[in-house]
DNA sequence: CACCATTTCATGGGAAATCATGGGATTTCT
DNA sequence: AGAAATCCCATGATTTCCCATGAAATGGTG
């Protein structure tokens, strides 16, 4: 399955629905009629990430292998299923963000998707510029030929 | 067998009956005319566990796999099948919750799904808030510049 | 290289189907 | 027969589906 790339700008309707980014549509062509997704609020604070479900088998997997006696595995058990919603694109390239999910993350209008490869996040606007600028300064830059600052 | 997933409540009436979310439903749709359920006290304290039929069947193969002669195998079979309860789903998609769970698990008006991937939980609401906040924590949430939530 | 024709996107709103839930009517057991 | 459990139909609210539109992008052409 092809990776997610870039930075996309969708609105948010009245009824919650957002369209998902083409380029991201078009990774996942031919799994279809329309592939389906998992969204769930991120391990990182504030984002909503969203993952097709042929590749969030790698949490199903992770839980498997948990012994039954571990505590963690409630705590993965909620996070991974009942906090996530499994979704469907609409015919219209288009999906409905649960309440409580939007409500998490802060989002109103404008939502920001970014591509992480295997799955995507949903940003507040703000945010995603703010994480992106964060997380941008965590990779080293190097330079050649310029004096290093 | 799709996975459970999300939180849903719902209402029991005067009968004992509640209906089950469509989303379960849904997920188990192929396996019909009606999937056959399990309930039973969880392991968990507090809940009710609900598995369809065909998920049960690790059960049935881990109490196989123990020794005749092991003390704990009679608690589980008391578990696992003595204090369990074999339902239909009806055709307006609900079941009839027994009495005993209910009284166990203190169910009265509104009760709460969770999907769990394989199985779901039924929790008193508040309960299942409580239950929720308390395996997050388990988890950890990671934060990036980004206004944590 | 400029211009026009087509297709694809993103988005809005209204119609139709589904869901959850309540209340009988009928059957079964004692 | 009485009580209890089961089946079946009815209904409002919600959700899903479907059509329509403007903007943008694509491609082809003079």
């Amino acid at each position: 399955m092809k990776q997610l790339f870039g930075k996309h700008e969708n609105r948010l309707d009245a009824k919650g629905r957002v369209s998902v980014p083409a380029a991201f549509r078009a990774a996942w062509k031919g799994a279809e009629p329309a592939m389906t997704l998992v969204l769930r609020p991120s391990l990182i604070a504030g984002c909503v990430e969203g993952w097709p479900l042929p590749h969030y088998a790698k949490y199903e997997a992770e839980l498997a292998a948990m012994d039954e006696t571990d505590p963690n595995r409630q705590g993965w058990a909620t996070k991974v299923y009942s906090d996530a919603v499994e979704l469907e694109i609409d015919a219209q390239g288009r999906i409905m963000l649960p309440d409580h999910l939007a409500a998490e993350a802060q989002l109103t209008e404008a939502v920001c998707f970014l591509g992480r490869g295997t799955h995507f996040h949903i940003w507040e606007p703000a945010a995603a510029a703010a994480f992106l600028a964060a997380t941008r300064a965590l990779a080293p830059r190097l330079t050649f030929g310029a004096p290093a600052a």
